[in-house]
DNA sequence: GGAAGTTTTGAATCGTGAG
DNA sequence: TCTCACGATTCAAAACTTC
């Protein structure tokens, strides 16, 4: 039984025509998700109701009122409810993500410690947290707290061993050359971005698109397929059809709908030129450094050096690398072996001499590639 | 049984004079913690183990080798367990803390959801969840993930209704007259701050002073008791020695206490005048307005403004205004009339012109409180 | 002694793929 | 499932060294 059913979701799985792409279902996301197939989906992004202490009102997961609480049984009978609706849509998430699919989930101090916990009960691994700054937040008008600045979101693969997609030089680059960090400013979403009906805005929490900008191009690739359980008025799928991503959203309300299908039908996709300045350098061309001794960059017999100097080796014909210590082998090898490091990067490790100073032997490769490069 | 245990607990609080008040108490906190009446404290602050679950070595890309958290104490076999351990040492704490008495807890992406959910789960109240950025977190080495370059804390009352204290005024001040956000900045701990023996830090997540400060400069008073359950090299004892705030620690290892009894001892207390400027309002002296015209801090016939310059009035002898639309009276009677808003904070609404910048007279009006308060 | 350059280090869940 | 080769990867602050 459970080999057919493995069987069934491998077929589906191979077979994503039958995902209803760049569509958004209506219905309760639970009950959109079950009919998914399994290990379908490259990302999701959930942004789901908080329905926590707000107001004296409390709502259950299936939106039938909750009498007010007076004392702790129906506050831990609320907190119950809640628990139990995150956990049901992220096993569903779970199943529906493809092994090497990450989840993104955003909340706040209401509701992100409990969605927190169920993403690691059910064998997600978090990658990060990551806190967005508001810059502009609404101040704490009865100066009782401090100003509620921030949200968080939570970034899980499958597991601790899966795999995950991250761009990390496009972040790098988005972040003018250093590691881009775990919190990020943004504005709150208002202006022309802000979606308005009768000078009314259509809904409570819409996100910034700079947020989901930043979501997708770390995490997914160029027609990957993002799943937006809570679409909302449809930011994901905006961003995903600008970044050309593939996109689906469920949705229970009609109004949130209507606005979020004729905003992405407005959405213009980045030309593709724009978006392949986003790939990572895993993409460029290897280059072998047997093939610099090969081409004349480096001749054999040349001697290589640490940048102060304390290892020496020289470089052979077969691009290999052998050092006055009796270590033989590739740059990689031989840096490792002569410093007694479990590893070694030998493209920056090695230096050669020109002009009377050390350059490490990876501005070879980069001047190699531009004359090579079409 | 249990009864003749409350009774005592009672007692006992109602005579503080029993406390181990500004000492160091050796052993497991849960226990410890069991040994304190009820209702004695007036603030927690709680470090607690991370839980990391860190795998093997990790080198950096110039080879040299991470120090990572590898103590015993850090360790759970799994996450029902760091949830059992977790909810004990949060119930006891709830059992020992006033009921006007709020808690403190940090923790990273590894433990934070774990314990928010219990923190929920034992009937505390959230106030806030707090960030703390780092100037300077270590990188991640390997390129994988976003720089995991901030801390969460989580600040909760003992109940929804419960009072507690939170210094408005002292943290709009600490932050140049903005309210005091939920996202705050510090560098990591080192320096001569770092405590360090043979040139090996003591304890690996040695906390920085500067949270410490924050933390009890907004949420207890002068003379208020503040336990820390997780003591460590002692930073919360450091701290509220220096803010004239009572503590004490829960440690068990001996080489922890050793450095912070040393530490302590060494902490020099502010002076009264340097607490005193942290003062609440409310119990601050109050000032009419009259008195800084009276007191030659603002000339009759100044001009104030609104920050955007929209309205503007002249200061009266008698510390009364007079806009050019025809309002007159107290500064905060005038503010709401130009605006046409049922009330306003005159203090913080009008702007006087100083050195090319526009101050609230709010600002003068703490010039005054400094320059006369004993 | 001070300026300038070098080294060290911090709560870290830190590879991939062929054979 | 294990082993091995290949190869990709770091920021800010403080401490320390050199000139």
């Amino acid at each position: 039984m459970e080999k057919v059913v493995r069987g069934r979701r491998a077929t589906l799985a191979e077979t994503p025509a039958v995902l209803p792409l760049d569509q958004i279902l209506r219905g309760d996301c639970i009950a959109q998700m079950k009919a998914l197939p399994a290990k379908s989906v490259d990302m999701i992004f959930a942004d789901p109701p908080y329905n926590l202490q707000l107001g004296g009102e409390l709502f259950r997961p299936d939106g039938s009122h909750v009498d007010a609480v007076t004392d702790e049984w129906d506050k831990f009978d609320t907190f119950a409810h809640y628990d139990a609706f995150t956990r049901a849509w992220l096993a569903e998430a779970h199943r529906i993500l493809k092994d090497d699919g990450t989840i993104w989930v955003i909340g706040s101090y209401h509701n992100i410690f409990r969605v927190g916990a169920a993403v690691q009960d059910l064998g997600y691994w978090i990658l990060n947290d990551i806190v967005w700054r508001k810059a502009n937040p609404m101040p704490n008008f009865r100066g009782t707290r401090f100003t509620n600045a921030h949200e968080t979101l939570i970034w899980a693969s499958k597991g601790e061993k899966a795999k995950y997609t991250f761009n990390y030089r496009s972040m790098k680059t988005l972040n003018d050359e250093l590691q881009m960090r775990s919190d990020w400013e943004f504005p709150i979403c208002g202006g022309g971005e802000r979606l308005k009906k009768d000078g009314v805005k259509v809904h409570p929490t819409q996100k910034p698109e700079a947020l989901l900008y930043r979501i997708l191009l770390a995490c997914t690739k160029p027609g990957d397929v993002v799943l937006d359980p809570f679409f909302g008025t449809g930011t994901t799928g905006a961003v995903a059809k600008r970044l050309g991503r593939r996109w689906m959203g469920i949705e229970r309300e009609g109004d949130y709908i209507a606005a979020a299908e004729e905003r992405i039908a407005a959405a213009l996709p980045l030309d593709e030129s724009a978006l392949a300045t986003m790939q990572s350098p895993k993409s460029q061309p290897k280059v072998a450094f047997g093939v610099l001794v090969e081409n004349g960059y480096l001749a054999p017999g040349t001697m290589l050096v640490d940048t102060k100097r304390r290892w020496q080796a020289m470089v052979r014909a077969d691009g290999s690398l052998s050092s006055p210590c009796g270590a033989n082998g590739s740059i990689h090898k031989v840096g490792s072996t002569v410093q007694g490091a479990p590893a070694c990067n030998g493209w920056t490790f090695w230096h050669y001499e020109a002009e009377g100073a050390l350059k490490p032997i990876d501005a070879l490769r980069q001047t190699y590639l531009l004359a090579t490069q079409p």
